[in-house]
DNA sequence: GGTCCATGCGCAACTAGTTGCGTATGCATC
DNA sequence: GATGCATACGCAACTAGTTGCGCATGGACC
């Protein structure tokens, strides 16, 4: 289970609770990872009992207290024990291109209108990454050994929204010819 | 759910036992959507209790009896409606990725044996899908509208490969500058 | 003074998906 | 004649993940 292990080196990163985790989910390890906030409580509880991670209670101000969570020697054991798993091939799960292959049998406008949001979505996703990288990575040949890792996933994600955006304009050239989209990806 | 959606398309392509669904799930279906046989023959019972599919026992000699399924009206409206529902942004999973998170604290050489092994899997899947692409779509400027669907499935497909072995090139270099990979997708 | 939002935790009930096993036939290979 | 593979179905037990809800505080906005 990977999640167990996004949330190790989310932790191994920086100690932080459940809701933190949750919010750096929906941000920067999210991007490759995603889990509910429910998902993550229970797995930290599980985590706990198995002694990876050990939690303090936090008093706050003004706040609800906080559970912070660190990882443990046990939890540092088992994410190093994790790089060196056999990695499967690559799982996807797309629903569009479930609809794609649907089109005979569906509404054609319907699925340019999904591939369309999608094109919007990678858009947002590619703008957010380049963002991230200017901040964090402002020279990317000059990356310290302990950063590469994080780079080159955020590299990936790059890629990834860029292959997406290309992918979204085929369709559309393809279904919906007459407005064309030459705004974004075509520069790479 | 998804699965349903692809059964359904899967089978309104052509009627299929649970067999042979499962074996198309290996084949073209499953390059976006996986499925174990367990979990399509679990659904496919749903389904006809929902009357989205029937089925009918087939004898055969020299081979057990099969039940062949088929997609119902209410199946294709079903499927209809599915074409029309929105989007969501596409959520996506790698265990590769947090691998490389773990870089810091884990074993490099490991993670560098896991991205060829990425790699491996890209060009064998892209080998397969520029196979399929050369030999069902030899005119990729007439094809007739009612596969225009599955054909676009597979150019994304051949897209989500190549920069997969693109990234996992980037990485190589990055983590394991001394032994170059100047094989394959470099062009494109 | 009421509503909404952010912080913070979690349970309960559900659906989805995985892993491991069991059953049965017939053909091919060693 | 034994082992293994392909065909064909499915149950049981488990893990993973989703959806919906509940509880509590304090600040901001209307």
């Amino acid at each position: 289970m990977a999640l167990e292990h996004a949330i190790l080196v989310s932790l191994a990163e920086r100690s932080a609770s459940g809701y933190e985790l949750a919010r750096r989910f929906d941000a920067s390890i999210g991007n490759f990872w995603k889990a509910s906030h429910q998902q993550i409580y229970k797995v930290l509880g599980r985590m706990e009992s198995d002694k990876l991670v050990e939690s303090e209670l936090v008093a706050q101000d003004g706040r609800p207290d906080k559970k912070v969570y660190a990882i443990t020697g046990e939890g540092r054991d088992e994410l190093a024990a994790f790089t060196t798993t056999p990695t499967g091939p690559e799982v996807l799960r797309s629903d569009l291109a479930v609809k794609l292959r649907a089109l005979p049998f569906g509404d054609r406008d319907a699925v340019v209108a999904s591939v369309r949001q999608r094109l919007a979505d990678h858009a947002a996703k590619l703008a957010d990454y380049e963002a991230s990288s200017a901040r964090f990575y402002p020279a990317p040949s000059a990356i310290p050994d302990e950063q590469l890792g994080a780079w080159l996933v955020l590299r990936g994600g790059i890629r990834a929204e860029r292959g997406g955006i290309e992918w979204c304009e085929e369709i559309l050239e393809a279904l919906d010819p007459q407005t064309p989209t030459q705004t974004l990806g075509e520069r790479r």
